[in-house]
Formats: structure tokens, sequence, C-alpha cells
DNA sequence: GCAAAAGTGTTATAGATACACCCATGG
DNA sequence: CCATGGGTGTATCTATAACACTTTTGC
């Protein structure tokens, strides 16, 4: 077999909130120090989502990760002239609270400021922001942000810090809890000068899409037709 | 460089509305004569998006490939012992009208009628399918579906293939004309013993995201506050 | 004129947004 | 008893689903 072969790797973008949205990134010692995303190489035999908790846990010390997904992969010229590469991009969502402890060359960035760094990790920085954006309006991905348990004011501040504006802590447990999302602990958090707080759950700690997402949604009445009507099924 | 390497391939799930949302399947010759996506190996230093055209040009004759984005990627052992693959699929979108001239060993398979097909081809096809059937809610996906020109009822009948059930042409033409998607021609087409239909065209060729999909979206008030506005700026 | 298909306009309804008001606690 | 933050209820608003009605053609 003389086919060519590559070298796989696995890169993330880390997210967190904490008062501000950030992402987790990783100065290069040996090239030019700048930045660039979390990740190495895969092991034969190796799936690429271990791969990648490997990395994350071997090369900065997150073990935290609540959500893992794919974003894209791409083609990219090697280090070495012969060495070619498949790489394959992660969002990566860490819980509120949780400080890994990271190595010295590992910090923390301000999405909307990101200091330099490589054309291709910027822009995935930018696809995963809008991916999470996405996701907090039709599943439970904000399970993956905050800790086991949680006010309303602190959920709706990890909503306001990921889509950028405020967001009103009453219609969030609303549409939340009618979705069976969260669900109230009975517990309450201490006072800090007013009324104590009632702390809240995610009822499943995985990615759930509670909501559609289809066009034109399927009419209420004539519903009891085939699985799957076709055009030609309506008419004749 | 002792590293272990893989060898990249793609393949794509490619679906086209004919009657019935149909998807393309090749049956191998040297296996258990079962069917699988088409798709193939990735050449040193091409781009992934190239390779996949090249082998819908080369093994099944397509060439009119109007929309291909990206799905799951994953790691698979090969057909060799020592073969190690990373496999990276795709969606591909066939405009309804082109008829590629197929091999003898490759068919449209209706979906929800699948043949005996690879397991983890048919998660494929279902995660294709799904990902369509979002993209039609908040963009301009079913450009890629049809002709270049087309009647209200036909592109409702395309999106009753995918959807799997009724959509009010009427409905559709408000909300896909108001936010600019498509737009009259002028032309009308021939009557079939009724009154003619305008015929109407997608105004871009290229997929355009044209609803937020954000949840609790930015208030209409206190819009102009900086660009990432975060929690602690809400308060204080 | 009649049937058939396309297009127009309007009403009803569901869902979310905005906000006023009440509750519970600390000082 | 006052300030502060949390929680409840409700009016408003908006987008769309549903459908009656009109228009335009072929026969």
């Amino acid at each position: 077999m003389d086919r060519k072969l590559a070298a796989p790797v696995v890169n993330a973008v880390v997210l967190r909130v904490s008062d501000r949205l950030e992402t987790l990134l990783w100065r290069r010692s040996d090239d030019s120090g700048c930045w660039s995303l979390p990740g190495g190489f895969v092991r034969e035999g190796e799936s690429l989502e271990r791969a990648m908790r490997r990395h994350l846990l071997e090369k900065v010390g997150v073990s935290d990760v609540a959500h893992l997904e794919q974003l894209d992969s791409h083609t990219a010229a090697g280090t070495h002239p012969d060495l070619w590469l498949v790489d394959v991009g992660y969002l990566a969502l860490i819980p509120r609270g949780a400080e890994p402890a990271l190595p010295p060359d590992t910090e923390w960035h301000a999405v909307g400021e990101l200091p330099s760094i490589a054309f291709g990790h910027s822009i995935a920085v930018g696809t995963a922001h809008e991916r999470l954006r996405g996701k907090l309006s039709y599943s439970n991905a904000a399970f993956a942000l905050v800790p086991p348990r949680f006010t309303l004011r602190e959920l709706a501040d990890v909503y306001e810090a990921v889509l950028g504006y405020a967001v009103d802590a009453t219609n969030l447990r609303r549409v939340l809890e009618r979705d069976g999302l969260i669900a109230p602990t009975g517990s309450r958090r201490r006072s800090t000068g007013g009324r104590p707080a009632e702390e809240f759950r995610f009822t499943r700690d995985e990615l759930v899409v509670s909501r559609p997402l289809a066009a034109f949604r399927a009419p209420a009445t004539a519903r009891g037709r085939g699985s799957a009507p076709s055009a030609s099924t309506r008419r004749g």
C-alpha cells in the first residue's frame, strides 16, 4: 500500500463563563510565541473524542469537560515538509466554578479580546461561539456551563455572557422549566441582602434538544397519517 | 518521526428530492454486496471538500452538487489490519431535475426505506436528514434542492418531502419572500388546467442563515450598548 | 360556464417579551 | 422599617398557522 498517510490531530475551543465568556489558549514556546488552541495528535486506534479528552487532561489539566462536540475538520500542512495533517476541531464546555490547575503556559482569554492567534484558530473560536449561542436556544446546553446547583440569576448571567445582551431571569425560568430542562432543588441560597434565591439544577447532564427546530411545524390537524407522508401522498 | 499515521477518507450522504427524499447508495462488489455511501480516500495535500467533490464526480458521476457541508468525523478500522482510517462525513444536496448518469452499481434509495446498509452509514443518513430539516427552518438551504426556477407549489413539495408533512405554499412564500430568500422572476409557468403559476428563484446560490436562532432575542430597547455587553456590565 | 390550480387577504392562536407588583431577608 | 434582590402574575406584542375568497387559465 503506497498510499500517502496523514497524522490526525484534534484541538478544542474550550469555553467557560467567568464574568466574561472565556476560552483557553496555550502559548507556544518553540514557535513565535503566539497563542493557539489546546490539542495534539491522535493515537492509533484511539477515538477522536478520547484523544481530545486526553489532551485536555494531560496538557492543560482540564478534567471537568461537561460537554464535548465536534466542529469542522480540515486538512493542513504540518510542521515538517512531509508531514500532512487532518485537523479535527472540537467545542468543549467547562462548568463555572471548576478551576482546573493550569500549567504556566496556559491562560483563559476573554472571547472578543483574543491575543495574537493563528487565523484558523480565530475562526474556530467564532464558530464555537456561534454554535453555542444557537444551542442555548433549542437545547439544555447551558447545563455544561453552570455548577450542579445555581440560582436563576446566575443562570441568566451565563446566558448573558454568551449572548451578549440582557436576559430576563423570569422568562428564562418559564421556558426552561416548562421544557423540563431545569427543576428547583428545594434548597435556598444564603441571602446577600435580599430574599434568598431558590437553587435550581438541570435535569439532564448531557445535551438534549428540547425544541423542534423545524420549519412550518407539523399541522395539529390531520396528524395521524403515515410516518413520512410525501408530496405525492398529499394530493390525488 | 515514528508516529503512526492514518488514511483520511471522505463519504457523503447525497440527498435529492424526487417525489420522495432520496439518497445515493453504491453497491460494493468485492464485499458482501451490501450498500454504502459514496466516497473514498483523500489525496495528500488535497482539501477534504475537494476530495469529496472529486469522488462524487469520478465514482458516481455527480457534478451538480449545489451544497456541501460537513457532518461528523470519526476514526475507524480499515480493511487491512495495519490500515487505520479517519472518516469525514459530508452532506451533499443535489437540485431536483439534475439527473446525473449513474454507474450501474449506484442507485437512488428513498430515505426511510433504506436497504441493508452499514450501521454507521445508516446513522449518517439520519444525521443528514435531521440537519437538513433544521436548516430549512432558518436558512435558504432549499436553494440546493430545487432547479433555478420553480413554482411555489414545487417548492412546497420539496419542503414536504423533507419535513414529512403538508406545508402551506401561501405561508411558505410569505416567510421566504419577507426574508429576501426568494423573488419572483416575472415569467409564468405553462398552465396545467388552472391558473399559471409565477416562477420564483432563490436570490443566493449559497447557504445563508436568515433567522437569528438565538435564545431570548436581543431586547429592542437599550440596543446601543457595547458590542459584547457582559453580565457584569449590566448591573452596578 | 365549469373545473382546477394559483394567489390574496384576514382572522385566530400560540408563544414570548416586558413589566408591574408582591415576597422574603438583612441591617 | 427600609433597602435589596427574588418570585409571581399578567398585559402586550408578534409571528405564523389556518382558511375563506378571488383570480386566471384550459376545456
